[in-house]
RNA sequence: GGGCCCUUAGCUCAGCUGGUUCAGAGCACCUGCCUUACAAGCAGGGGGUCACUGGUUCGAACCCAGUAGGGCCCACCA
């Protein structure tokens, strides 16, 4: 059957997928073997593949494949994740466009349509990584609000608020008012904006004086409780004790003393508004002051803002200040850089409120997972460089505001039987909290309707934090079978970016519910960049359409694209001609395959060349399986990479199939053929994870196989122990002879095809190896040797050997000479500098062993071939 | 403001404990080839003051100090 001489993977692909998952190869369930565990991190329900899940899930999927080919049992668990945030925004636009309105809805009308939205588009992300080739074990597919995983959060929040480590208090949070929730810390990026510093002047009150405050925000002066100055401040001594007036609303406002103010900033008078900004909150309770929350919660003003109600913070910024300008009252403004919080999610300003949440206490949490990567090494994060950033957050860890005002997510368990501020109680269901709260309240007739839920969901990653255990059911059944099996997972591969987030809450978590690591390694994949280095992102458009890609270059071509510069850590510049590039190497073991497929087989005996290129080739492949071996376990996967596809184009390709082709239209021998398609199997098997579909596909087409013999499930090459290193060096110095040929055969412009003579000479000893393979490759009648330079021939040396090709008038006698002579005066150098060295004392006495030999070896090698090269000018001059 | 990291060829990066024969790779580039597996290819070639300045050492891209430039993370200065 005709072999196509382009790969075209669009119709291999799927086929080989569907077969993979019609003979369940992807599928895990425990058994005698050892596990190799991967979860996914479970991308956002609502998302859609992109650049950075594309090289996230290859490297998770080449992990698992060579797992799998190793002899693990290896299980990948896919899933997604709720994202609440991001979620609701979505059913709440969607709503929108229907004419609906999220606060017309109940709790449980708004949930129906969540579900429903989340099941027409949720898991699309899921079905884009399959055309990627990832061996995920679907049938475990999970999702952070399945049953059990949802059961697993609520029952976590119970155990931690026993223990004592979930509080509700009010706090000052991060509010989104676009998104109406709070948003944690670690949502929140500060942004650098230029803005305006406003001075504004208040009356002391019963005086004619005046103080004049700075602020960046005058439209909070309606919260205004108190002005406050340094108490050392000489300038404000006479106020101490004094009131203000507080402009456009007339309200009096004590004058206070604290040291927090800093007295080279602005005026050195500072308004102090506790409702709208955390330092002022401290000072507020410090002072005992009121607290006058001004606005709504969408950032629009409320009644304390008087003829500004409903007008929107921003608006009301310049409108107060218009005001306020018209009246007097405004000094001056200044151009004032200031950094401004904005939610990751929705981009909107955050606004600092008080409000209450319920938050998890980390300090005693956090230690066990400090230690676990710093001091144990028990968790190993590559690049290294991470163990620092981890160990910063870790050591000065902050208090989780787990509390969302969302619907969309885990529900907080926490019932609320009465009105004052301790009248709750925290259960895993109804009617343990109604238990409960009869003891608690001592109202033995309380019954389950005099109980409200709290409305707040809780934080996602509250959720995800638990994934490696939850979606084994290790929570809720602590000491079934697949937890016991599958927990620890081996490796985890995620971005930099959620290590706060995600990784080493997972941390936490494992210790604190299993008492063990969630996992061993983790790897930290870079960001994926433009060629101009710019983030992707939706809003630039310079994101590729992922699909797109695998169409246009193979899912293959696009994984090696992607493989190819990614070094751990580092940022990947994305660019299309990577995933080109995958496409031709593709191709390039696609023709390899059709040559040797297209050989006929005869019973005659194997020629000397390809004997010795197939002992050669088994050598390297040897070594390279070391060195995969060596880049897979410091998670060096493009370096693997590389070093696979070096040997397969310029090793298997470029010198082995070249050495053992036959004559044109001649048939093999039948040795060659069995070797060289043995070799080629083992370069599929290491090839497999990162081009599984085009290795299973030649796989297939070498011989008819079961389905137990697919590649997929077949095992990786086994590695001799014996050192070969002298069968290599030898290969390298052939492979230089052959080079030198070609060289002189450009320079003078000979054909290929034309056949040359050549002569050896060596001042001493002059062996021959490789003979057949550098006479076939160089198109060469059987090399002689020779004791003496050979007359009027062109003439090149390896080491201390010369070689002579006789061309008739092809020689410049004076270029011969020159090229000689420099050749002579650099090795002089050359042993110069090596002779320095060893009649060094202190090189001698300080320098390993092993650098003297072979600082003496190089000295022998100059010697000898400073020979060649003089008796070769002695001879030139005649 | 605090902390971490980076600077090696046109580009993207390796370079491990300081020690091979002028410092490596891939891509790009230049030259010659439509040679019967592959032009998505073959063969050959050019290209670097290892950011800069000093120091330590028999020996420095690598260790130390400083300088310049770039990046990331953390932090409540109105």
């Amino acid at each position: 059957m005709e072999t196509a001489s382009k790969y075209s993977p669009q119709q291999i692909e799927n086929q080989w997928y569907d077969y993979w998952m019609k003979h369940k190869f992807f599928a895990s369930t425990p058994d005698e073997r050892t596990p190799y565990t991967i979860v996914i991190p479970p991308p956002n329900v609502t998302g859609v593949l992109h650049m950075g899940h594309m090289l996230n899930n290859t490297i998770q999927d080449v992990l698992i494949r060579k797992a799998r080919l190793q002899g693990f049992n290896a299980c990948w668990v896919p899933g997604t994740d709720h994202a609440s945030i991001a979620t609701e925004a979505k059913v709440v636009a969607r709503l929108k466009e229907q004419g609906i309105s999220k606060s017309d809805l109940s709790r449980e009308e708004f949930l129906a349509h969540a579900w429903e939205w989340k099941n027409e588009y949720g898991g699309v992300i899921l079905d884009q990584l399959k055309k990627l080739g990832c061996s995920c074990d679907w049938d475990r597919t999970a999702f952070t609000m399945d049953p059990n995983l949802s059961n697993s959060v609520i029952k976590v929040f119970v155990d931690l608020f026993n223990k004592g480590l979930i509080y509700r208090g009010n706090r000052m949070v991060n509010w989104d008012p676009e998104a109406l929730t709070t948003l944690s810390d670690e949502e929140v990026i500060y942004e650098e904006k230029q803005g305006l510093l406003y001075y504004i002047s208040y009356q002391v009150a019963g005086s004619d004086q005046r103080l004049t405050i700075a602020t960046t925000r005058p439209e909070t002066i309606f919260g205004d409780t108190a002005i406050c100055v340094h108490p050392e401040d000489k300038r404000f001594t006479h106020l101490h004790g004094k009131k203000a007036i507080v402009p456009l609303c007339g309200r009096e406002i004590p004058i206070i003393a604290d040291a927090y103010v800093d007295m080279e900033f602005g005026t050195g008078c500072l308004k102090v508004t506790p409702a709208h900004d955390l330092n002022d909150k401290a000072l507020g309770e410090k002072h005992n002051l009121e607290v006058i929350d001004i606005f709504n919660p969408n950032a629009t003003l409320n009644s304390f803002g008087m003829g500004y109600e409903g007008m929107d913070r921003f608006d009301a910024r310049k409108k107060v200040s218009k005001d306020l300008e018209a009246q007097n009252f405004l000094v001056k403004t200044e151009q004032h850089l200031n950094k401004v919080g904005t939610s990751e999610r929705t981009k909107a300003v955050i606004e600092p409120r008080l409000s209450d949440q319920w938050f998890l206490k980390m300090e005693t949490l956090a230690q066990p997972a400090l230690k676990a990567v710093l001091e144990d090494e028990e968790i190993k994060l590559f690049p290294k460089k991470f163990e620092n950033t981890y160990r910063h957050w870790m050591e000065n860890i902050r208090d989780w505001n787990i509390s969302r005002q969302l619907w969309w997510g885990q529900q907080i368990p926490a019932y609320y039987f009465g009105a004052g501020r301790e009248d709750f109680v925290v259960a895993e269901n109804i009617e343990t909290a109604l238990t409960l709260a009869r003891e608690k309240s001592g109202n033995s007739s309380l019954t389950s309707q005099d109980l409200r839920q709290d409305e707040d969901a809780l934080d996602t990653w509250f959720s995800s934090w638990l994934w490696p255990m939850s979606v084994f059911n290790g929570i809720l059944e602590p000491d079934n079978e697949e937890i016991n099996y599958y927990y620890p997972t081996n490796d985890l591969v995620t971005g930099p970016d959620i290590i706060f987030f995600w990784v080493a809450r997972m941390v936490v978590a494992g210790y604190e519910f299993r008492g063990e690591k969630p996992f061993s390694n983790v790897y930290f994949t870079g960001l994926v960049r433009d060629a101009q280095r710019r983030k992707m992102s939706k809003s630039l458009g310079n994101s590729p359409d992922a699909l797109k890609l695998i169409e246009d270059y193979g899912a293959d071509g696009v994984r090696v694209g992607l493989l190819l510069s990614s070094a751990a850590g580092n940022d990947l510049m994305f660019d299309e001609a990577l995933c080109q590039q995958g496409k031709n190497f593709a191709n390039k073991i696609w023709n390899g395959f059709r040559l040797i497929q297209s050989w006929e087989v005869a019973d005659i005996p194997q020629p000397e060349s390809a004997k010795t290129a197939i002992e050669w080739y088994s050598a390297l492949f040897n070594k390279t399986v070391l060195e995969l071996e060596d880049h897979f376990s410091k998670y060096r996967i493009s370096d693997a990479l590389m070093a696979t596809y070096k040997l397969l184009w310029e090793n298997y390709s470029s010198w082995l199939l070249e050495l053992i082709k036959p004559q044109y239209q001649q048939a093999v021998d039948r040795t060659t053929k069995t070797q060289v398609i043995a070799l080629m199997e083992n370069n599929l098997r290491i090839l497999h994870p990162f081009m599984p579909f085009l290795s299973e596909d030649i796989w297939q087409q070498i011989k008819e196989r079961s389905p137990e013999e697919a590649l997929i499930v077949n095992h990786w090459p086994e590695v001799s122990p014996v050192d070969q290193s002298d069968l290599l060096a030898g290969f390298e110095w052939a492979k230089q002879v052959v080079s030198e040929v070609r060289t002189i055969r450009k320079e003078k412009q000979i054909a290929q095809k034309e056949v040359l003579d050549m002569f050896v000479m060596h001042p001493s000893n002059p062996l021959l190896y490789w003979t057949a393979g550098i006479e076939k490759l160089a198109n060469l009648t059987p090399l002689q040797l020779t004791q003496s330079p050979i007359e009027g021939a062109l003439s090149f040396r390896v080491d201390a050997y010369e070689y002579f090709i006789p061309i008739a008038g092809a020689i410049d006698l004076d270029a011969e000479i020159a090229k000689v002579t420099e050749e002579l005066a650099y090795t002089k150098g050359f042993l110069t500098s090596v002779e320095k060295k060893l009649s060094n004392d202190r090189f001698v006495s300080n320098a390993p062993e092993a650098v003297i030999a072979l600082e003496k070896k190089k000295q022998s090698d100059a010697i000898a071939k400073i020979e060649t090269l003089e008796q070769s000018l002695v001879y030139l001059r005649g």
